[in-house]
DNA sequence: GAGAGCATGTAAAGTGTTACATGATTCT
DNA sequence: AGAATCATGTAACACTTTACATGCTCTC
């Protein structure tokens, strides 16, 4: 019925009503979250979604102005978003910028090529921090169980973690590929493409 | 200077030199490559590249038509790729529709929720098998070595299979305790707001 | 009263997908 | 002769990001 985008409104108002600019709040720091989007997308997704009658709101005077909107699923919401949510799903295929950068790294120098991983490695780390802040806020450790409407929600931190975590320690694979022939245990030679042409020489 | 697709393309070019088809037919099943697109917006893309400088192409007569142009990089789109390569990278922040959906599936019943991880889950084997293939192509196990060119294409393939590996062992993680809340094991309760409304009894 | 944050919208530009369109070669 | 594949392009549409635009409320 609707785009993804949609739907993943749908599901955020599935829990609690909220207003647009709440929404768009949520979708910034998305840990946990699995979509993403501005203001601008949101606002006119929410009007189709009213207009096409899964979405309601109540007008009410809060802060920032006196026609705040707060939007919450009607009883057709209610079916068409569980109908959607298993139903066949085309096969993904995630594209990585990262990815496609690291497999022109070998045009650069080992210097630059282990920097660039570095700094993903980092991030990795940074974001390993974020999901365990997440995590932390499903605190009572009895309502972390399957049954709960939230224990779905939860996975998906589970899911970051894991995907995470396997990332990171691929990273330090890299890593270690890269300083063992910085160190020249292969005897290796890296010609770079670049302007200052740089060509390793031989261990001694 | 140009759009992610640009980079790609310039990446995929920097090996050996294409066809505008070539390219097309190598993105549409990405094993171990990172990027894909339609040949809609890779033949523009192409003449962009080649009026900025940065690819030229040679003509030649084929099968298809007597105007093929097969492309590869100039010296500056040799420099401008490494370039590229290693310059600070924005947090990437994919987009994943499988667990928006996962997010959704507390409205379903547990049968509907088990059978679409199920099929998740498939989806991560098949994955896996198209990657052991992949790899296999890198044959001559002295060429894998990080001082080969293709050392950081065989790395993304690597990273990959890690990744996909991880997803899998989650989904399996998420089958156990769907099941085990299907056997009863912590008697709680899924309330669907589908029409029919399935609530679990309790177990005896 | 000035600035930060709340709150909502529209416009324009960029990126990506699907559909339209054409023509040659190779295989059956 | 017809179908599949090689090969290249354009057009229309959908989705996403960035920028423009407005106005209220709360805090310092």
């Amino acid at each position: 019925v609707t785009s993804t985008l949609g739907y993943a409104l749908l599901g955020v108002l599935s829990r609690w009503p909220l207003t647009g600019y709440e929404i768009t709040q949520h979708m910034k720091a998305p840990i946990g979250y699995q979509w993403t989007a501005q203001h601008s997308q949101i606002y006119p997704e929410l009007a189709r979604l009213t207009k096409a009658g899964l979405l309601t709101y109540e007008k009410f005077a809060g802060r920032g102005s006196p026609d705040n909107k707060r939007y919450s699923l009607t009883d057709a919401g209610r079916v068409a978003l569980p109908d959607w949510a298993d139903s066949p799903l085309a096969p993904e295929m995630p594209r990585s910028e990262m990815l496609l950068r690291v497999r022109s790294l070998w045009l650069t120098s080992p210097e630059r090529a282990i920097a660039f991983v570095e700094a993903q490695r980092q991030r990795c780390l940074d974001r390993l921090d974020q999901i365990v802040i997440g995590r932390a806020e499903f605190a009572p450790d009895d309502l972390v169980s399957w049954d709960h409407p939230e224990f779905f929600a939860w996975a998906t931190l589970q899911h970051r973690f894991t995907v995470t975590t396997a990332v990171l320690a691929w990273r330090d694979w890299l890593l270690d590929q890269l300083h063992a022939q910085q160190r020249g245990e292969r005897g290796g030679m890296l010609i770079s493409n670049h302007p200052e042409v740089h060509v390793r020489a031989p261990p001694p």
